[in-house]
DNA sequence: ATTGGCAGTCTCGATCCGCGAGTGCTAACT
DNA sequence: AGTTAGCACTCGCGGATCGAGACTGCCAAT
């Protein structure tokens, strides 16, 4: 890593100008352009001086010799960091928004897989929604379903009627009539506490028959440990938008990325470690950890369901993406998800 | 359509060796290579007539004038029709698939997931889907939970612990007490039901408060409208091999693929047309009715839950792909499907 | 510090060319 | 009549060549 170099002023201007250019042409930016377009005060020649400190500083770089000036990941980086302009949502964007959202199911599955729709719409790059952390969710309703007589179906109905199921084997037989008694019961202890808070509280559940309470016990742990192994699910729609990105048109890179979309764990990871009181993360190129990710940018954020309950979206585009603008998109949708989400009743 | 020209012993065993060379190759085929590796007992004069035939009618074409033979869709069609040598998957192959299912969690959705993973790996095309019918499914359990005083959260758990969910809104607060009460009647009445037949036997639920029927009228209603215009979900993977097919270098064709993928409304009602009782179903390039399978191909069967229940599964793929291990390896997971299906429990 | 001028560098697209693969046709052969 | 050898011809592909255009870096003048 070069240490941080500071710009003056112009230099800034000149680092804006070509980041700016480049995202919008895709085409390397020279010195000529730069002064007819940009600083009609300069000349070419002087802003060439300044282009090469550029590079010499890591900002930009040149493709070949006698080429334009293209940004690193450096210089994006600083981009984002100081010099991008703070953008807003098109009214046309809002309204789109607004109404896919008006037309969504009214289930937490149904408006992720929206908001990764019209995610990916209105970015047109790939989206990405991670379900939200089930161990944090308040759990609103348990039933027991007799399968057969040593197997139980355990259905969990979590705040925004996310609902989990499981299958547990019992060490013997019970009938649907107990298993419905404990659902009664289960239903008074444990309403209203997340998952993780009932481990802890298993010796409140008060004094029963010995074999009923082994079978809790039972039923309990594993819907506690079932719930923490889980992986978390990562929604994407868009993959479509990336094949219109000219940065795509060699199919050896696009490889590499749906793989880590389709198998997802990777990116689970990526997606988890976004904080969530930061407005909007994003990490460029070789910032990613991921080699899939070098030449891609990530635009994340968090949108939330209950105080606790959150979960990440944002989206996958080229390095060469108009940050403003997706930003602003990104940040509307999510707001719009976790509206949708909080009217869903709790 | 040309007519179907009939053709002679060896024009067939020409064709065959064409399309076979040709699926491995990616090459055309010209004559002197089909005298020396299918036909050395000709020339590659004598083979150069028959080619000349099988061009005219219909079942070759050349890319250029000079240049060898590839399969026309009519000639494909011909060769899966009559051709085709029948395959077995091998050894390995079903040892793969038979360890994946056996790690696959013991609920529909999870199987249906592995199935589409482990279809699109072994075949390295993508793989199709399609989750079962829902209104041919029988109704194992019922449950309704209160989330506001007018609002009802209905879970219906099918066969094959399949669960469904939607959101009821009543004209009148109900208390989650006289909504237990209510779920288990229907549960009496209602187990083992389909959701079609349910929609048929509402008078047979027997005499109670009008006011208490009138909210099951209503929710019964709701369970059927509701399940018949939900549209199929097609589950796809394995894009990830598409991107390896010489075929799709160029990403224009991946686009319109990608698209009807990510929408799925389109190929869920192709894959529903595939019949029951048929073996394998072959669609060939411009067979398809859509425009973004000109130049694929489907190779598609059905698996089987319960008696009536039934999913489409299936792969998409170049049109040059080796269609008897294909079929072979499609039939393999289907069957494997089909299997740890009914072990779920009914 | 800035700028005009200029020589130099490099990519890109067009053009050209020769090789090799494969064909179709004809005439001879079985 | 079907088959085959021989041959001239066609065509695509890859490599080499070349000129135009786009920029640069540097230098000397302002």
């Amino acid at each position: 890593m070069l240490e941080p170099t500071p710009l003056d002023e112009r230099k800034q201007q000149i680092l804006k100008a070509v980041v700016s250019d480049y995202t919008v042409t895709g085409m390397p930016v020279g010195s000529q352009v730069l002064a007819a377009k940009y600083f009609i005060a300069l000349s070419s020649a002087t802003i060439r001086n300044e282009l090469a400190d550029l590079v010499g500083t890591g900002y930009l770089q040149q493709p070949h010799t006698s080429a334009g000036r293209i940004p690193t990941d450096r210089g994006y980086r600083y981009f984002v960091d100081f010099l991008m302009d703070a953008e807003a949502a098109s009214p046309t964007i809002r309204r789109t928004v607004k109404q896919e959202f008006e037309s969504a199911p009214r289930s937490v599955d149904g408006i992720l897989e929206k908001a990764a729709m019209v995610l990916s719409q209105v970015t047109e790059n790939v989206s990405l929604v991670t379900a939200p952390e089930v161990s944090e969710s308040r759990i609103k309703h348990i039933d027991l379903v007799s399968l057969e007589p040593q197997s139980v179906l355990i259905i969990l109905v979590l705040e925004g009627n996310l609902i989990k199921q499981q299958v547990v084997h019992l060490e013997r037989a019970t009938t649907q009539e107990d298993l419905s008694r404990m659902a009664a019961m289960l239903n008074q202890k444990v309403k209203g506490q997340t998952a993780d808070e009932l481990s802890g509280r298993l010796d409140q559940l008060g004094p029963d028959r010995a074999e009923q309470r082994r079978i809790l016990e039972r039923l309990i742990e594993s819907i506690t440990t079932h719930q923490a192994q889980r992986q978390t699910v990562v929604l994407h729609d868009g993959v479509r938008n990336l094949l219109r990105h000219p940065e795509f048109v060699e199919v050896g890179r696009l490889e590499e990325l749906m793989e880590l979309l389709e198998q997802g764990a990777q990116l689970a990871t990526i997606l988890q470690q976004v904080e969530f009181d930061k407005d909007v993360e994003i990490v460029i190129g070789r910032e990613n950890t991921s080699s899939g990710l070098r030449e891609c940018s990530l635009v994340l954020t968090t949108y939330k369901m209950a105080d606790r309950v959150r979960g990440t979206i944002g989206v996958i585009g080229p390095t060469r993406m108009h940050y403003g603008q997706v930003v602003a998109r990104v940040r509307l949708v999510s707001h719009a998800t976790s509206e949708v989400l909080a009217h869903l009743g709790n």
